[in-house]
Parts: C-alpha cells; structure tokens; sequence
DNA sequence: ATTAGAAAGGAAACCGGTTTCAGGTCCGGA
DNA sequence: TCCGGACCTGAAACCGGTTTCCTTTCTAAT
C-alpha cells in the first residue's frame, strides 16, 4: 500500500482544501468546527471537497492544538475477565455517545505494568482516567502505586471502581455488603444454616466488605460464626476456586450452600462439588457476583448478584466527562446490585 | 484536581525543562530521544530536570511532528468472547515490547458501527490497523464496507483475520480446514460415524471453510454426509447452540458426536443435550473450536483446537509493524491449530 | 447617501514536540 | 599560526489543526 504513484498519494490537510475552495485554512477549520459563522456558499464548497476527497480532520493535531483530547484512558486489570470485558465495552459506548474515544490498556495484574500504563496514557494527554480493578482495589495500596498515580494523574481526574486513601479522586463503587445481604438473605430464606464463603482476597477491598457483612448477616441470623467455613485466597478465576473448594471438603466442612467471590470462582468451585460426588442444588447451593455469561454457562445455571453493567459503565464515564468539564459530582458513587436466582440455588438438604 | 492554586498547576515542557536548564528545547528533545550527542553536563541537568519535575513528553505533538504515532488500531468483533480478549491482550503485550501503543475500539458486530470505528482509528492517525473478526470475516462483505476500508485506510497498513477480497492487505488467517481435520481425524479414530456440525454462519469465511474440509473428511473416511446433521445459522455464542441443538433433537437427528463452531456455542450445546437427558461424553461427544477458558470451564472439559494466542496475536503485530516500516513480508500467513483433547470427547457408543 | 454595527474571513500565533540548517568550539595536523 | 573536520548546540521551520485579532464586506437604519 501507499506504493502507488499517482499524484494523490498523500494524506489531505485543511491546508489542501483551502487551496482548492480558494479559502483560508482559517474558514476550512469554522466550517469543521462549526464554531463561527460562514457563508453558506463557501461552507457547501468546502464540505464538498471533505466528501470528495473523503477528509478526516488530524485528531492529534486537534488535540495539541486545543490540549483536549477527547480520549478518555481505562485500565482494566484483566480484560478476558468477563466482568471487565462486559463493564469496558459499556464505557466505551457510553463514550462514543458523549463523543469521546477511549483507550484501554490491560495491566495482568502486574502492578508495575500498571505503573508503565499510567505513564503511557498519561504520555497520550487522555482527558481522563478510568480504573477498574487492579491496585486501585487493594485495601492496602502500596504507597509507590498511590504515589504514581498522585504525580503522574496531578491534572487529571481520576474515577476508580475501588478506593485509593491519599488519592484525591472519583469514586464509583458497588455497595458489596448489600449484594452480600441479598445472597445471605436468599440463602437464609431457603433454610440454609452451614454457609461458606469460599474465594478472593480479604486485602482487597470489596472481598473485605463482604466477609464483614457475611458475620454480620450470620449474626442476624443467630448462625455460628465457623471459620472452616470461610476459604480465601489465590487469584479470583476458575483454578482458585477449584482448589480452594478442594481444600475445603479436605478438612471436612459440609456446607449446604457456597458464596463464591465472582462467576469465575464458582466455575471452579462447582467443579470440585461435582467430582466429589454432590449434586447442585440438591446436595449444595451455589451462588455468585457479577452475573456474567458464566453464570448463565453454567450447568445448572448459577444465581448471581447482578450490577446492571450498562448503568455502571455509563456512570464511569459521566463522572470522568463531568470531571474533565469542571462540573460538579458525588466524589463517591454507589452502584445497588440485584440478585438474579437461578438453577444452582435450591433448599438446603435436611 | 487542577484546583490547587500553588505555583506548580501547569504541565510542563520541554520549553520549561530548557529555560531551567539553560539550554534550547532542541537539545532537550535530542536528548529525550537520544538522537544526537549532547555533551554530558548538559544531558545530565536536563535528565536531572525531567526526573524532578517527572516531566512526560506529550506524544501527541510527537505524533504530529514525525508522522507517527506509534499507535496500532485494533477493532473487534465483540471483547467479551474470551476469544477476542485473549487474542486483544496477546496483541497488546507484543505491541508494548515493540514501543506501540494499542487502540482498541469495540465494534459489537454491528457493521456500521465498524465503519463509525474505522473513520475514528483514522482521525487518530494510527500507524496502522488491525481487524479481528466482523466484516473482514464475511465471505462475501458488503460492498460498502470493502469501499470504506479501501477509502479511510488507503495510507495505512492493514492486517485482518479474515479475507477482503477487493482490498490491498495483509491477512493472518488460522487454517480452519485443518483445525476439522484434526477434529474429524479425532472422532473417526474413536469410532463415530454421526457426527453433526452445529453453528456458525455460512456465510462467515472459516465456518464455510469448516464445513468443506467436513464434508471432505466424512468421504475420506466414508460416511455419508447427512443434512440434518448440519446446523448453521444465528451468531456465535451460547445461545445459538442451545437452539440449534435443540432443533436438531426435535428433528430426530441422533448424532454421536457433534462439532461445535466454537466454545461458546459448544457451552449451549452442551446444556441442550443435558436437557435432553443424554451424557457426555458417554451418549454424545462434544468438541469445540478456540480452546478459550470456557473449555476448561465446562463439565465436562471440552476437547477443544488450540490456536497459541501468544503466537497469533504477534504475528497480527509484527506483520503490522513490518508494514508500517515498510519491510516485506508474506501477504498471507496462516496459523497452524492444534487439538486440545479432553474428557468431553470419548468412544462412540454401539 | 452616509454610517454604525454586525457578519465574514484572512493573517498570524499557538499547541509541544522533532529536525534541518548553519554557526561555533575544540581538536590535531601541517 | 592556520586550517579542516568532528562535535555541539541554538534558531527556525515544520507537523495540522484552532483561535485570536483585525480588516473587509455587507446590511440596515438615519
């Protein structure tokens, strides 16, 4: 490609279809911008030539020129997780309608990739910064992370699904102790008394909030408090919860439901159920947060916490957009889930 | 943010890094990008400068100055399928090794929200453009689509997964007729002789290819070829399959294999024949294309062709910095598939 | 017919880098 | 002492837009 030699082998500038019209580039810029007037016979002159040689104006150039850049940055911290693929294509539709781009950028996990990624976007002048998981969920952020993100995102506003302490940022946030009461609550209601909580990280913040609401619905409930009930750790995918579940019927516990930390986790964890010669619900309730399609792949399918993705990721980027224009919003934001009961949650056995 | 009113609210230059410094913004830039000697001293207090203030360049007026922007566009079909995202965060580790950035934009299978996307990657002035899935995939594409590409891209490498018949580019293509043949090769060897084909569109280039290379294989082996073992229609995800299934049951078909279009629909497919009261592997085996994690998900594990995401989404890469740079190299590359077996493939029943 | 005021549009500066060009410094060799 | 070349470095142009400023042109009111 571009190997061609015919004369029109470059890319176009306003300053061609200046020439062409007879006008100044100033005028091909107004007609663009739509930001002044000009008279209709040389505006449909130059649109004509636009649509002739099917012009886009420069977006960089744009950008340096009036130092926005219409991008707004998100970093994911593992874009296979469907919770995070589900939640980014969300913000980036919300994005488009408000007529911004974005770019994602997708750490693994890693957090010094995640230093290198909040330079790069930072390099790319984003309007803005996203961040769904990763450091910014921690409990106990490192303090190189929160300062990188203080010196590097000085002049730009920053909405994180987690919460970071020394940060001064946008927050939005789902309410996890209230999707934990609801799953207790369904649980409770179908006469389940061995509850186990089973995946994720008591250092990250969300996993932290459910265990708290966790002994405090058992204590509602007037249920013992049982430690052998309640397995953390590893990673949040499907191998964690396998093992973990594994584990667990190892030391003997016999819960008659399990609350797995996400979809992801209670693949695996109903992997091990099955393969220990249980049946789901029959023998072993299970449920979830995040209601992706895993919950729905499942078989049988799996009662999750549902967080209306569409609402989430809308809600990301008009608190990034009202950021970035000066306007004022809740520093804080909470996002209410909903408990979607399937297949995998039944009576508890007698 | 942007609200403190201390001296230092500004972002800086490389005119401010100059004017400390004592230097020209041209020697700050050399020794930025380590273009030409700079005596020592002065390198020192400029990198000395940039450290202290953590100075960024702004890489969209580097963007505008070289004509590079040192960013790939890559447009999806649809990021949710773990086969896009595994693929998308292949492509980004191997665009970070090589100093690009990635842009990816979301296209949710719907065409004109593609060519939307495409016009934009170009307003950004991407180095160049990667395509997975969507039109490009499309046997026969609309003719609007192949003028729009052929028209917004006309500069700009672009490297597909699919074929554009009318359009100069490169394409890295899996070789889908071999990835049946290992299937059927599979099957045959563990003695079915009903094996259905289930999902997929026939118009979309692989599945077409799929069904050929099926058609051939069941000759090899001389089995006839039977109709109403062969489903195509609606999208690629687990619905379909459930449907398709369950059509195929109602319609008195009595496969003893069934090859899935991909894990996605094979999930559906599997949750049809539960239903419907039959085992797997031991009634009815099931194997799928992609190898994502809902293969290692699904109960049982799904036998599944394995296409190396590390390999695939490099060579998407390479083949598309190697254009950017101008180097040769191959038009058309293939990727060789690889069968994955697991527990949900087993002997044909008597 | 005159003129105030609005509307339209060109020239030039600017955004923040990179690069070319040309001048200056310093060196060794004649 | 003079000269050629290697090595540095600053001035200025450039990338492709937007925007300010100011002049010109039009319209309408007196």
């Amino acid at each position: 490609m571009a190997e061609q030699n015919n004369g029109e082998n470059k890319v176009i500038t306003i300053y061609d279809i200046a020439k062409e019209a007879g006008v100044s580039p100033s005028t091909v810029s107004r007609v663009l911008t739509n930001n002044a007037k000009v008279r209709q016979e040389k505006r449909d002159k130059v649109l004509y030539l636009v649509r002739k040689y099917n012009f886009r104006p420069n977006a960089l150039a744009r950008s340096l020129s009036d130092t926005r850049s219409k991008v707004i940055g998100i970093l994911v911290a593992d874009i296979r997780n469907p919770y995070y693929a589900e939640l980014f294509a969300s913000c980036e539709r919300a994005a488009h309608n408000a007529g911004y781009t974005v770019l994602l950028t997708n750490s693994s996990g890693d957090p010094q990739r995640e230093g290198e990624l909040i330079e790069l976007l930072q390099e790319q002048r984003v309007d803005a910064f996203i961040q769904m998981g990763g450091s910014v969920d921690a409990l106990f952020s490192e303090e190189q992370y929160e300062e990188r993100l203080n010196r590097d995102m000085a002049h730009i506003p920053v909405v994180v699904t987690g919460k970071v302490e020394g940060m001064d940022c946008h927050m939005v946030r789902i309410d996890s102790a209230q999707a934990m009461k609801l799953l207790m609550e369904h649980l409770t209601g179908l006469g389940h008394k061995r509850i186990a909580l089973i995946g994720g990280r008591m250092d990250v913040l969300g996993t932290h909030e459910k265990f708290l609401q966790y002994q405090q619905c058992l204590a509602e409930h007037r249920l013992v408090f049982d430690p052998t009930l309640v397995a953390e750790g590893g990673s949040y995918d499907m191998e964690s919860g396998y093992e973990l579940m594994n584990r667990m019927f190892e030391n003997g516990a016999e819960p008659t439901a399990v609350i797995a930390v996400n979809d992801f986790s209670a693949a695996g964890i109903v992997r091990s159920i099955v393969e220990h010669g249980k049946r789901i619900p029959e023998d072993i309730s299970v449920v979830g947060y995040d209601n992706t399609y895993i919950a729905r792949m499942m078989i049988p399918p799996l009662t999750s916490i549902d967080y209306n993705y569409e609402e989430y990721g809308n809600r990301l980027v008009q608190t990034a957009i009202c950021a970035i224009e000066g306007k004022e919003t809740d520093r804080l934001q909470t996002v209410t889930p909903r408990l979607v009961v399937r297949g995998s949650s039944g009576r508890a056995p007698e």
